[in-house]
DNA sequence: CATAATCCATAACGTAAGGTTAGAGTCAAG
DNA sequence: CTTGACTCTAACCTTACGTTATGGATTATG
């Protein structure tokens, strides 16, 4: 049975002396014995506890959730996982919507924000360019997220966008008025559920209930990728456009259900 | 011009009183002026200020970044942004394989690290199973990354894929006895350097050098999604992925550039 | 065997971005 | 004139350590 020194333990698992100096403090692996001079000595055991440690660390794991996990037998290490993965997963899709808006802002600071003709926007696209359009999207953004806007986008006819856009250009501005600062304030919800019920036309009930907020959800992020949706006088607004869609996000969740 | 106290902006900004004495106090947002009493009153060029350090604060900058955006005349946005996207990106990759890694480990858990048949492994899966195992892939992580993936496996063919794994058993049964600790141990990483050596040459050397690193490092993200590349004795091993995957990109990042 | 070089221990402070009291002063309304 | 709402500063708490500072223990070398 090998015996290891702070020092050396810390060097083959990689982490600080300090680390297990924490680790052995708040009890998450105290050494297996003592020195008569106090020297932490490890064994294998703990070494074996030690790598459990750094994996569940590594999967972003709070030290005390690792303390649960390992000393209680009775926790439940599945459901644990799962709930984990759905905060990384909200975390993953909050860094997707800021890489978006990081682009779009880089685009307008290069561009010196600088007019888009209006012609280039509602009508129909030239084909060549909706194909760079889209393949320029997909490689910033991946198929995936391309794809659920798309789909997002099916459900409205030409001439219905082209309607939806003009009242909901007027709700738009006067959100935009609003100096959108908070997200959850009641008046700013105010408007968003008028936008909403204007856009709940368009999308002509299909029965269920239940894709419509995560659908109306992701109609937000169809915002932050693409500027046309929140031009005011014909300028794109990333910061406008990033508070719409939390805005939106946040009344799908409260009023939506 | 209006004027408002804390409470106020506090409640109009959707942020606590707390955070704008922080923001005072570290020269980010002083209020306009101060009542005889001292109390704090801003003005609506504040309000804009800091609904510009709300912006900067939801795509993560630091507070002492914002401090530098704003009141800095040559700093450069621009790059700062392209930096920050390039922060974002690694935690979105990091995260993604967190993500798959806890999917590997609920399933182990779930199946109770049930046997898998060994004929189901490197041989050519019945179609159909090879299919839904794809569309699987796909729901779980997106056919961005799936893709990556089979661009990636594309490169060997499968007689190749037969030897590669044979060889390669050896030393990732002699990386896992290691214990499996620190990924950047010189131990390790002589060993991966091995497992580097015998990759390259089914890759039949494709001239240029640059994807090279980068595919190789695209391997580590590979066993983490496929449990059929780290099996040990049969066993998936999730925590053994991980860190297997980390050592590729480390080893990927530091000797082969 | 003395001494220098390591190694180890505890302790305490610093980090980012605030949250949370605590104690005390200020203001308008009843 | 007191109540209640609001404000101020100050100070400690949080995570997961990094970074000294100080002093004792062990080992290597002359």
């Amino acid at each position: 049975m090998t015996q290891y020194s702070v020092k050396q333990l810390a060097k083959i698992a990689g982490v600080s002396i300090r680390t297990l100096h924490l680790y052995d403090q708040m009890g998450l692996l105290k050494p297996s014995t003592r020195t008569e001079a106090g020297y932490r000595l490890y064994g294998d055991q703990q070494l074996f506890r030690l790598q459990q440690i750094l994996f569940y660390r590594e999967l972003d794991f709070a030290l005390k959730e690792i303390c649960d996990i390992l000393d209680d037998p009775d926790f439940d290490l599945v459901k644990a996982l799962k709930s984990h993965k759905v905060a990384l997963n909200n975390r993953k899709e909050r860094i997707a919507t800021l890489l978006v808006t990081i682009d779009n802002t880089i685009n307008n600071l290069k561009k010196g924000n600088k007019m888009l003709k209006p012609e280039e926007l509602y009508e129909g696209l030239p084909k060549e360019k909706a194909e760079a359009y889209r393949n320029e999207a997909i490689e910033k953004y991946g198929s995936e997220t391309v794809e659920k806007s798309e789909n997002q986008l099916r459900k409205l006819s030409k001439e219905q966008i082209a309607l939806l856009t003009n009242e909901q250009k007027e709700i738009q501005a006067q959100l935009f008025a609003m100096k959108y600062i908070d997200y959850r304030d009641s008046q700013v919800q105010k408007q968003i559920s008028k936008h909403y019920e204007i856009t709940r036309k368009f999308w002509g009930t299909h029965g269920s209930s239940d894709p419509q907020a995560e659908a109306y959800a992701g109609l937000g992020q169809l915002y932050v990728q693409d500027e046309r949706f929140t031009l005011i006088d014909d300028k794109p607004q990333p910061e406008f456009a990033l508070f719409l869609s939390k805005a939106l996000k946040y009344y799908s969740e409260t009023r939506l259900k």
